[in-house]
DNA sequence: GCCGTTTTCGGCCCGACTGTTTTCAGTCG
């Protein structure tokens, strides 16, 4: 996988580019980089199918650079900018109030290079008194090459959640906060969270200023002013607030919303239409015609329906709102159940007993209990064959007691190298919903692990393919295999994917969910080990309503009745 | 250097804050 590092280094040429005054080619690189960074496939596979000028941003010259890259290892292009600025811009850019073009006056002036040398000059009070620096900036540097290291981590979305919470609370006890919405990637629910934007309105944008740059301890105060401050949090976490007026909340919300294609698409959509859309408005000829609502702000532009923050990626929803044909995304109030569940039988905390009680008051109609089964028993406690057939009669017995909630038989199968389930037929065959999954031997070509996915679907018994790609957020790839083959594969079969819920995996994650999901039908399950777990499910939903779906393509939202049906139980 | 409800040339999102400045450039989101 080559993505990361061709865009890291596009990143960099467009920075060496800004530092040279150059206009508008560093954002060309930037848009082209961003993109590959935001691939959900290889971009050698792209390369080879000779489609790069396909990728957004990416046109003739910046896909011939790709190319010589991928062929030869090398980019002359590239390497000669690098010989001419050998600096680390990745690195000092990090640094709070440090970019290209100050980094690269601080090469050309006191030849540094790296975080290493720039703490030498800080220290060696070698940068105050450069053109455009002053003791100040050198003061700021200093805090900034410390956290520099250890920032750039996002945080999981069910991290930020609990710290959003707090921070909404103690915020709203302030009389002169009339409105508070937390904004940014936290409000379209993005799997893992940058910093958090959060958004008042007030009359008051000074008190409620102070009171907001000490509420927490530690603090560190990044940008204080009227408007607009910034604050890093005990938790490391960045917080950016901003106060705007009544009559601008709907077009700051917007604005702070995101996400930035989005935005860059609707203010192209306003200057087609002679207007100009700021966070403070929609404007024409300098007057005011929308900006108290969301929703205001989108009719002006044509748009017939308000779009849900989920779906603000760019990816062709504001086309659809023009012709009023968004998705009618599926909520929390349409799951009837949790279709992935572990208890003590294998490795989760809870009883069955408990984990019934819980989906019960979650409002749910049935349960799947799906503990681990098969021969991998050292890693999860897996269940020999005979465990399996105990279970399953302990929970026909509890079905007949129990009042208000059903629970379905399972097992959360393995799926060994050549694509064959460590479990016999015979006992699968008395399991209501089976499920598959991949835990050993991540690594494999993509061809045999294409191939190993599919043989499991073809196994007539085997129903849903668990965290089908197996990533772990921040500290696993995914496995190496060709997607749409494999979704190809699930239709042709009859087998469903799971949209796995648990924070860390969101697996499938939104783009997947979005390119498959009028092929294939979902399962979402939160593949609890523990009754709280059971929560996760509005993880999973966002990332299922990110990739547009609707209730019918998610088969918990079917009754008991109709689930039986589908599954053939 | 990319791209197209201005369409193959001529644009390219927009504004706040900071520091070092006598009017603005750089950075950030």
């Amino acid at each position: 996988m080559k993505n990361l590092e061709i865009a890291r280094m596009l990143y960099e040429i467009a920075d060496i580019l800004e530092a040279q005054d150059v206009e508008f080619k560093p954002r060309a690189y930037r848009n082209a980089a961003r993109s590959i960074e935001e691939l959900s496939e290889d971009i050698i596979d792209i390369w080879k199918r000779d489609e790069l000028e396909k990728i957004p941003g990416v046109g003739k010259n910046i896909g011939a650079k790709i190319s010589e890259y991928l062929e030869t290892g090398k980019l002359k292009y590239y390497d000669k900018l690098k010989r001419q600025f050998p600096v680390d811009l990745e690195a000092l850019g990090k640094v709070e109030g440090l970019g290209p073009k100050r980094a690269i006056v601080l090469y050309k002036k006191l030849k540094i290079k790296n975080l290493d040398d720039l703490k030498k000059a800080v220290e060696k009070h070698k940068i105050r008194g450069l053109a455009g620096f002053g003791e100040k900036s050198e003061q700021k540097i200093m805090e900034g090459i410390g956290l520099a290291k250890e920032s750039g981590k996002r945080m999981l979305l069910s991290q930020a959640t609990p710290i959003a919470n707090e921070l909404a609370e103690k915020l709203r006890l302030l009389r002169e906060v009339e409105k508070l919405e937390i904004v940014g990637s936290y409000r379209r629910r993005k799997e893992t969270i940058g910093d958090l934007d959060v958004l008042i309105v007030s009359k008051k944008p000074g008190k409620v200023m102070d009171f907001f740059t000490k509420i927490d301890k530690p603090l560190t105060i990044l940008v204080k002013g009227p408007s607009k401050s910034s604050v890093k949090l005990g938790s490391g976490l960045q917080v950016d607030l901003r106060v705007f007026g009544e009559s601008s909340y709907g077009s700051a919300m917007l604005y702070f919303t995101g996400s930035k294609d989005h935005n860059i698409a609707l203010r192209r959509l306003a200057i087609s239409k002679k207007m100009k859309l700021s966070e403070y408005g929609l404007f024409h000829a300098k007057k005011s015609v929308a900006g108290k609502t969301e929703i205001e702000v989108y009719k002006k532009l044509g748009l017939k329906q308000w779009i849900p923050p989920e779906l603000r990626e760019n990816m062709g929803e504001i086309e659809a709102s023009l012709k009023g044909k968004l998705p009618k995304l599926v909520e929390l109030k349409d799951i009837k159940g949790d279709l992935h569940s572990h208890t003590k039988w294998s490795d989760g905390r809870d009883t069955i007993e408990e984990m019934a009680a819980m989906a019960k008051s979650l409002g749910y109609e049935y349960l799947l209990i799906s503990d681990h089964g098969g021969t991998l028993a050292p890693v999860a406690n897996c269940m020999p064959e005979n465990k399996i057939l105990k279970q399953g009669k302990k929970i026909d017995e509890l079905n007949k007691k129990l009042k208000g909630i059903r629970l379905l038989k399972g097992s959360e199968t393995n799926i060994k190298n050549d694509g064959s389930i460590d479990v016999s037929n015979k006992t699968l065959k008395t399991l209501d919903i089976v499920t598959a999954a991949i835990h050993t031997k991540f690594k494999m070509s993509k061809k045999e692990m294409t191939k190993r996915i599919i043989t499991a679907m073809e196994n007539e018994h085997i129903d849903v393919i668990a965290h089908p790609t197996g990533r772990l957020i921040g500290s696993r790839q995914p496995y190496d295999f060709d997607f749409d083959e494999v979704v190809d594969a699930a239709k042709r079969t009859g087998t469903f994917l799971e949209i796995n819920c648990q924070p860390e995996r969101l697996d499938l994650n939104y783009f997947h969910v979005f390119k498959a999901r009028n092929k294939v039908k979902f399962t979402l399950g939160t593949d609890a080990h523990d009754k709280n777990h059971m929560n996760y499910m509005e993880f999973g939903l966002a990332q299922a309503r990110r990739g547009w779906c609707e209730k019918k393509h998610i088969l918990n939202t079917l009754s008991l009745k109709d689930l039986r049906k589908v599954f053939k139980f």
